[in-house]
DNA sequence: GCGACAG
DNA sequence: ATCTTGTCGC
């Protein structure tokens, strides 16, 4: 059963990121409000990680499968040295805000397929910058105890004015009044990606991670890794599961 | 009340 | 997220 804009009343059927306990919208809403507290929204967190994961899910045409992807590199060389895998059913309706709740299970799986612990894991998605101030990203560092970045392609909460055209520059993502995030140029005259904090992790070192991570594309070379893998991961195993 | 809404 | 058709550029 998908539930999204059109059905957001949905069924109650739906279980939860930590065990498989039934889950309705307003119950996944009190964890979020539950675990907001034990975030890490300060850091500073690792300014020369020596291992930084990306995570990603890509899901099959019916929506109806997912792969989960871990992609860990080489801070410095951005070389990958490690990867783990998981295929799956979405753990949840696509519900935003929500988002945690549909793919952490997954992603909870391939990071366990690693054999090495990542000094910091790069979300694709936010963490601050969201309606209960605690994203995918937030939900991710606190499961696993790891700094956690989020990194959106879209805006969820917030407004901004700017930034600049030129890489590097920013402006700060507010809602209601309060300063959630950066909206961030990682590439000369390319849309910017917003960036927030997710656990163990300051906003300044956050923006100085995904300019590190992004010598040559708009996304971090983590999330590009990771979606390639994942993509992949599904196509290899389409007709399972 | 209505629209908007990470992936 | 995924699909879709074409276009521009290295």
């Amino acid at each position: 059963m998908t539930v999204g804009r059109a059905e957001p009343a949905g069924p109650r059927e739906w279980y939860d990121g930590s065990g498989h306990q039934a889950l309705t919208v307003a119950e996944a809403m009190a964890v979020q409000d539950r675990l907001r507290s034990r975030a890490d929204l300060v850091g500073p967190g690792p300014c020369r990680p020596a291992t930084v994961a990306g995570l990603d899910v890509a899901y099959a045409e019916g929506g109806d499968r997912l792969a989960a992807a871990v992609t860990v590199l080489d801070a410095e060389t951005l070389e990958v040295v490690d990867r783990g895998v998981s295929v799956g059913r979405p753990a949840f309706g696509y519900v935003p805000g929500l988002f945690a709740f549909r793919e952490l299970p997954a992603l909870l799986a391939a990071l366990d397929r690693l054999t090495i612990r990542p000094e910091l894991l790069i979300c694709d998605g936010h963490g601050l910058a969201h309606p209960r101030r605690f994203g995918l990203a937030c939900h991710l560092g606190v499961v696993t105890g790891l700094p956690a970045i989020g990194v959106g392609k879209t805006p969820l909460v917030g407004t901004w004015t700017g930034p600049g055209p030129r890489r590097g520059d920013s402006a700060p993502l507010v809602d209601a009044g309060e300063v959630v995030g950066r909206v961030l140029r990682t590439r000369d005259g390319v849309r910017p990606v917003f960036v927030s904090v997710g656990h163990r992790m300051g906003l300044d070192n956050a923006v100085d991670r995904v300019l590190a991570l992004t010598p040559r594309y708009r996304l971090p070379e983590t999330t590009r890794t990771a979606d390639g893998l994942c993509r992949a991961t599904l196509a290899a195993t389409a007709g399972t599961g």
